[in-house]
DNA sequence: CGGTACATTGAGAAATTTCAAAGTTGGTGG
DNA sequence: CCACCAACTTTGAAATTTCTCAATGTACCG
């Protein structure tokens, strides 16, 4: 039903404690989200992170296991699942570059959920005291991680209503069309393209659909000449149309 | 498409500012959930607050209104939905005596969300300003705000696992097993019979599905022995059997 | 005693899933 | 560089779930 990684068919999940090499430093969204604010104004005064690297398809955490620190995604996209008894799962968020691994959980030691990476993923681990201890001392720090919960909150929320009460076409129009602003925001969104790198399974289990009926839906908004989904990148072909489709108003 | 309360057709909305009357002193939930915690230790030191009264099927709250403080509902239960263009909603949660309106967006100046009395509702309305520095200054009432935070992202996680993996039944059978749980925690469920005073059409708002096949559904829990829904009541036959078809594992 | 919202039932339509079989793609080792 | 393998994508046809429409029955409120 899923190709699982939890129970390797691939090569043993690489998880290695990161070399000084690549950091923080040279990150391109340190001015935004949670790590910026984390590291302060003059960029001294370093909280110390441990880092790791998971290849895709593998699971940068498991439901229960216990929490070593505030989790922050580096490099590469990740996807928290619930995973059902039957072999189903459910994605509640796509986690990209920056963002936390569930800003309402941040002090919580261990998830319900589990955490994939979608493509290779680098990731940071914040310890526990350490984030504490500054979104206690510095209210803007505190004030920066409200209004990621609180934007959390809001995603939820829209995606209850899509799961409840939205058509396949419009939760899958609304998947793209989530992707390519917050893929705007970020300046990775060129002339009317942009990565998604999930696969039609991981789109289905975000969407609540089976992948065989994502790939109509697909294949029906490329018919209909609104966007071209596949090989890891997207097309806009008419964006006004999409938007229409996408949009709860 | 829905029983709309928000053109009234019936008697206009109940606002009225209430008198000191039936107050937090007499309530049965203070030593629970956020408000228990607001009053502090000794219950001197009162935070003052307005209250108002909503009657049934009315909005307490409007999309976009501005919030004039954190909203915590002390009588009757509501919910808090999103409304479609199309006429449909969604609702997000169901709100019941002790529980904040949404604590991740305890501090919001306004809602994307709406909020309608399921029952007749006395609510209260703390100041903002009040709250953040009892917040503040106390570390036992943050902790509380942060579990309630916590509590509201994982079940708002679970819900998005009903509706996006589970069928009609297992959806409404959650939403009976859910309202069961809390229903006994606060001491309100004896004899296996509970209250359950939402409609089949809110039910079906709250599950996604339509009032018909909820109606359907709750047909087929009756014939089949598992429990009794009706008249704003629930009779639970085999409680084994609700948990098997209602629980996520 | 109406009247209005709410609940129930039936029949047919629509959306989505399931099962099954072929294509395609991308990465790996020879 | 090629061949192969595994995962992924695509397509078709039938089954299932859920919705829609419509009519009838029931409970509650003034």
């Amino acid at each position: 039903m899923l190709s699982e990684a939890s129970a390797p068919p691939l090569p043993a999940e690489i998880i290695r404690p990161a070399m000084a090499r690549t950091r923080c430093d040279t990150c391109r969204f340190q001015g935004r989200n949670f790590c910026g604010a984390l590291f302060g104004d003059g960029g001294r005064d370093r909280v110390e992170a441990t880092y790791r690297t998971v290849a895709a398809r593998h699971n940068l955490y498991r439901a229960g296991e216990t929490n070593e620190g505030v989790q922050i995604v580096c490099e590469g996209w990740a996807a928290r699942f619930l995973q059902l008894p039957n072999g189903r799962r459910q994605i509640l968020s796509v986690i990209m570059p920056g963002d936390l691994i569930s800003a309402s959980a941040i002090f919580e030691r261990q998830f319900g959920f589990s955490v994939q990476a979608v493509t290779r993923v680098r990731h940071a681990v914040f310890p526990f005291a350490e984030v504490r201890g500054r979104l206690h001392d510095d209210p803007a720090l505190l004030d920066t991680w409200l209004q990621l919960a609180a934007a959390e909150h809001r995603d939820a929320d829209r995606r209850l209503v899509d799961l409840g009460q939205r058509t396949a076409l419009e939760r899958i129009a609304s998947l793209i069309f989530q992707v390519m602003l917050r893929s705007e925001e970020r300046g990775d969104a060129g002339d009317g393209e942009f990565m998604l790198p999930m696969s039609q399974q991981q789109m289905a289990d975000f969407t609540g659909l089976t992948p065989v009926h994502t790939c109509r839906v697909l294949s029906a908004l490329r018919k209909t000449g609104v966007c071209d989904v596949g090989h890891g990148l997207v097309k806009i072909l008419d964006r006004a149309e999409l938007q229409r489709i996408a949009e709860i108003k």
